[in-house]
DNA sequence: AAACAAACCTGTGCGC
DNA sequence: TGCGCACAGGTTTGTT
């Protein structure tokens, strides 16, 4: 969403504001929105977590959060909007930045980032981005040493790592070969760099395929295009299929932290299995998958 | 402090 | 065909 943030919004200038519904502008109003955004320019297209955030040549920030089900699209003024438009921007160029949000749980707000700490507080509170900011293993450690609870609540607490949901929670800690529920306290130097490799190894393949968009095309880019990544799921929405990574487990889904969970009941074990004849999963390489490409293994 | 539930909304897909 | 229910990418708030 941000580079496409980057090629169609960055440089334009907003020549009028349309709020549809007044819920998707609820940090501040429909009139304060009008106002910080007509006649501004958009300087740049940032992002901290799931924060997108862009600076305007005010020195304020636009700062639009997707939630579940928000799209943020770019097409010609005049054209149709899609149903659920609740902010339409028409920009200098012809085209009209539209966010559109079926659920309304996501929102759109222009903040000063002097005041982030009052205006935006979850946004100052966020923890380390591993794509913005430097992160490694140590990072990892700092971040996660400072609790002991399940491996994937720790991965989803925004305020720890910023930016993994619900479907790289589980595509990650797969990667890693280790159980959601696993304490990050009893974790080994050797798990602690495989799972730090594996959140930016997830992430950045994610990002390169233009994210997950499930079934029912609600992540979609700023065109309305489809991502590929859900091809490459290995676990998230595939409970009772074989596991693409071992050909050995089945894919189960529990509930973790109030969200659907899926993990290879092989690779990724409370204890690794030792001993009595079984290796246990050893393969580490998660490119290789034995006669499954993409899509569903059968 | 941390674990858990509920709340915020709408749409879709399923079983009956 | 219609109805009720479960469930969905996220985050905050309130309760144990």
């Amino acid at each position: 969403m941000r580079r496409g943030l980057a090629t169609a919004f960055v440089g334009r200038r907003v020549v009028e504001v349309h709020v549809g519904r007044e819920r998707v502008v609820r940090r501040t109003s429909a009139d304060a929105l009008r106002q910080d955004l007509t006649g501004r320019r958009i300087v740049s297209a940032d992002r901290r977590g799931k924060y997108l955030l862009c600076p305007l040549d005010s020195g304020r920030v636009l700062m639009v959060h997707l939630r579940m089900s928000g799209q943020v699209r770019f097409a010609p003024h005049g054209s149709p909007r899609p149903a659920h438009t609740h902010v339409a921007a028409v920009l200098d160029d012809g085209t009209e930045f539209r966010f559109v949000d079926p659920r309304t749980f996501g929102e759109v707000v222009v903040f000063d980032p002097a005041r982030v700490a009052s205006d935006v507080p979850e946004l100052a509170r966020l923890g380390v981005d591993p794509i913005a900011d430097p992160f490694d293993v140590d990072v990892l450690r700092r971040v996660v040493r400072r609790g002991r609870g399940g491996l994937k609540a720790t991965l989803l607490d925004q305020h720890r790592i910023a930016g993994i949901g619900n479907i790289y929670g589980d595509e990650i800690l797969h990667r890693a070969g280790l159980h959601p529920l696993r304490r990050t306290d009893t974790l080994s130097f050797t798990h602690e760099r495989r799972l730090a490799d594996s959140i930016v190894g997830v992430l950045a393949e994610a990002i390169e395929a233009g994210g997950s968009t499930l079934g029912d095309a609600q992540y979609v880019d700023v065109a309305g295009r489809a991502g590929t990544y859900q091809h490459r799921h290995r676990v998230y929405g595939r409970a009772g299929e074989r596991c693409p990574t071992c050909g050995r487990g089945r894919i189960r889904r529990i509930v973790v932290a109030q969200r659907s969970t899926h993990y290879c009941a092989w690779c990724q074990q409370l204890r690794s299995p030792r001993s009595a004849g079984s290796t246990g999963p050893t393969s580490r390489t998660p490119s290789v998958s034995i006669g499954v490409t993409d899509g569903r293994a059968h």
